[in-house]
DNA sequence: CCGTATCCATTCCGATACTG
DNA sequence: CAGTATCGGAATGGATACGG
C-alpha cells in the first residue's frame, strides 16, 4: 500500500488530515477523549469494540500526537491517554461533526446527545466559515489554489 | 456487523456523522466535490483510486444524500455527481479537516494547497468554536449531555 | 484492571478484464 | 468515457486466551 506514504506526503492538507484520522474507530475515540475518556477500559467500553483493535488505534494516536500517555491520576500503576496540544486542535472538527449530525441526521424531536458550554448550560454556535473581514463564505464563493 | 447499524441510530450526532462519511475515501471524494470535481473519471484520475472502489463510494454519498445524479452539462449522455444541500453542509467540515491539517501537519514554509475566497484571492479566517454571545470557548469549557 | 497475541471470518483494495 | 464483475492479497474486526 504506497497509499500511505503518499497521502501523509500530499500537499494538500486536507489528504494529510484524513490520512491521520480518516477513519471510523479514530474518530469515535477522539470523539470521547473530548468528552473526558482518559482509560483503556473506559473507551473499550464507551465504544463497544475489540481491545485488540483499540490498542492498535490508540497507538496509532500517540503516534500521530495527537494522545499522550500518561501515569494514571488515581494511584493505580496504569496509564492514561490525554489529548495532546494537537489534539485539542481538533476541537472545531468534533464540533463541525457534531452540528453536521444534529441538523442534517435526526429527525426533528429525535432526541440527541448536546454539546453545552459548561458555564452557561447553552449549546455552542453553529460554526460559520468567515472570511478576512469575517463575512460568511459559502463554497461557492471559494476555490483551491493547487501548489504547482 | 451489528455495527453499521448502531451506529447509524446511536443517539450521538458525532456518531451518525462518523457514520455516513467515517472513511477515508468519501472524505478525500467530498473534498474533491467541493473542489469542483463531478465526473467519474475526474474523480478518479484525482485520487488514483481503483473504479469499483469509486464506483462504490459514489453510491453510498448518492444513497446518504450528499450527492446527487445530473445529466452531464456537456452534451454527453454520462453523468455528473453533484453536492446536494445536504452535502453543502459539510463545508465547514472539510474546511475543518484543511485549516488542521495546514496549521499541524505542515512543517513551517513547506508549500501546500489553499482554500482562498475566490472574490479577495485571501485565505479564510480560521475557524474558532464560539459560545451563543460570539465568545471564543475552548474544549475544555464545555461538556456532552447525555440524553437518558 | 490493562493491555497484547492469536485465530478466523469478513471486508477492503488494487489490478484487470469486460460491457455499453 | 463510464462504469460493472471478478479475483487474490492485505487489512480490519470480533472473540478469546494469555501475561503484567
Amino acid at each position: 500500500m504506497a497509499e500511505r506514504l503518499s497521502l501523509s506526503q500530499a500537499p494538500c492538507p486536507v489528504a494529510r488530515s484524513v490520512d491521520l484520522i480518516g477513519d471510523r474507530w479514530l474518530l469515535l475515540i477522539l470523539r470521547d477523549a473530548f468528552d473526558g475518556s482518559r482509560r483503556f477500559s473506559e473507551f473499550q467500553r464507551g465504544l463497544g469494540m475489540a481491545r485488540n483493535i483499540l490498542s492498535d488505534r490508540l497507538r496509532r494516536l500517540v503516534d500521530g500526537g495527537l494522545l499522550t500517555i500518561q501515569p494514571a491520576s488515581d494511584g493505580s500503576a496504569w496509564q492514561e491517554y490525554v489529548l495532546t496540544e494537537r489534539g485539542y486542535a481538533l476541537f472545531p472538527l468534533i464540533v463541525a461533526l457534531r452540528q453536521f449530525g444534529e441538523s442534517e441526521l435526526f429527525s426533528s424531536g429525535e432526541a440527541h446527545s448536546q454539546l453545552l458550554e459548561s458555564a452557561s448550560g447553552q449549546p455552542l454556535a453553529a460554526l460559520r466559515v468567515l472570511n478576512q473581514q469575517g463575512e460568511e463564505i459559502s463554497a461557492d464563493l471559494t476555490h483551491v489554489k493547487k501548489i504547482t
